[in-house]
DNA sequence: GTCTATAACACGATAGAC
DNA sequence: GTCTATCGTGTTATAGAC
């Protein structure tokens, strides 16, 4: 008998992710703002008052795929320092991993470059408090402890770091690049640990 | 009694700027969809009927703004390039001047960084394709001709080299970092050269 | 849980007096 | 050139049948 209700609540489960799916690939590819409830009733195949029992509006939308993303990024650069050992080896997997969901999951990655928090969501954190970014820190933070890293500011290493890659992301989700970055992954690394290596 | 026409278009000139900049303020704070025309007219104490008879419309608000704020910054590294001379110093003076103009006139600084072109103007060139980004190109091709810096790819060496520095631009507009960006200007140049440096 | 129909509203844009 | 008043449309969100 568990078993008709473990079967409604999966299929109630599904249908919100095809909804969320919907509205990730429509906020992507128009915008938050361009996009209408219609535009995800439509893509979606289910009808508004479905969207309206799962989700209290389109902000909420928004935040759960903004939080959704945000989560899928840290436990990438969790795994990522669980890994492996020392601020080189980890920095490295962390730009690889980078590039490698650029080209598997583009859309996660522009959700995530450029959502715009302030404006779609008043009064959430920037992403800089993130998780993401205090992982980022420590292992900076450990690295120049260990004199692998010149001796700087934090915020400034971190942004040498990984300025450069983040850079190359956008110019590939632009088109500007179109090779798949792991390509350029041996090169972008040399620049990026050059710029802050002892 | 061309006195008169001239003055006329002055202070016609003067209201189209005072719209423009009430705009510009309203964009940068709350984004382009969250500012209603309603909004404008208030913040420069005109009325729509104003609004209406020296802009086609909203869209041609941020149109104008984006052309003036772009413009802005191609002369400015133009200024730059003719000034000096060799990719070190050039390249140096470039960043300088990013800074400077980020504590000087952030809301400049910030339109150009956030703006959308894609979601607001749909079908302007992307802001890669534009003269700022062909300039800083040409001085980093002459770099590596000239042997300062070393061979790779350029759109690669661009990345490295600005990357850093605009993230710390971001950061400084996002208020995590709170001192003046020019403090931070020779040890973010530091990390940025090296990444590069033959 | 899913649907259709519709309410309530805000927006961009226009018309026309002055 | 500047203004106020208003139109038409598209939006989010709700109500209520099934």
């Amino acid at each position: 008998m568990g078993d008709r209700v473990a079967a409604r609540a999966e299929s109630s489960e599904l249908t919100r992710q095809r909804i969320l799916e919907a509205a990730r690939h429509l906020f992507t590819e128009r915008g938050y703002f361009n996009t209408s409830l219609q535009d995800i009733r439509r893509e979606s195949g289910l009808s508004i008052g479905s969207i309206y029992h799962h989700f209290t509006g389109k902000e909420e939308l928004a935040r759960e795929l903004f939080y959704d993303t945000l989560s899928f990024v840290e436990s990438d650069i969790r795994r990522v320092y669980a890994q492996y050992s020392g601020a080189r080896e980890r920095c490295y997997h962390v730009i690889e991993s980078l590039f490698e969901t650029t080209e598997s999951m583009p859309e996660v990655m522009e959700y995530v470059l450029y959502f715009k928090h302030r404006e779609v969501l008043p009064g959430e954190k920037p992403i800089c408090a993130s998780q993401p970014f205090e992982i980022i820190k420590s292992i900076i933070a450990e690295g120049m402890a260990a004199g692998e890293i010149r001796p700087m500011d934090e915020v400034m290493a971190s942004a040498a770091l990984l300025g450069g890659p983040i850079r190359l992301v956008q110019l590939r989700l632009e088109g500007v690049i179109v090779e798949p970055l792991t390509q350029h992954l041996s090169e972008a690394w040399e620049c990026a640990w050059r710029s802050v290596a002892a």
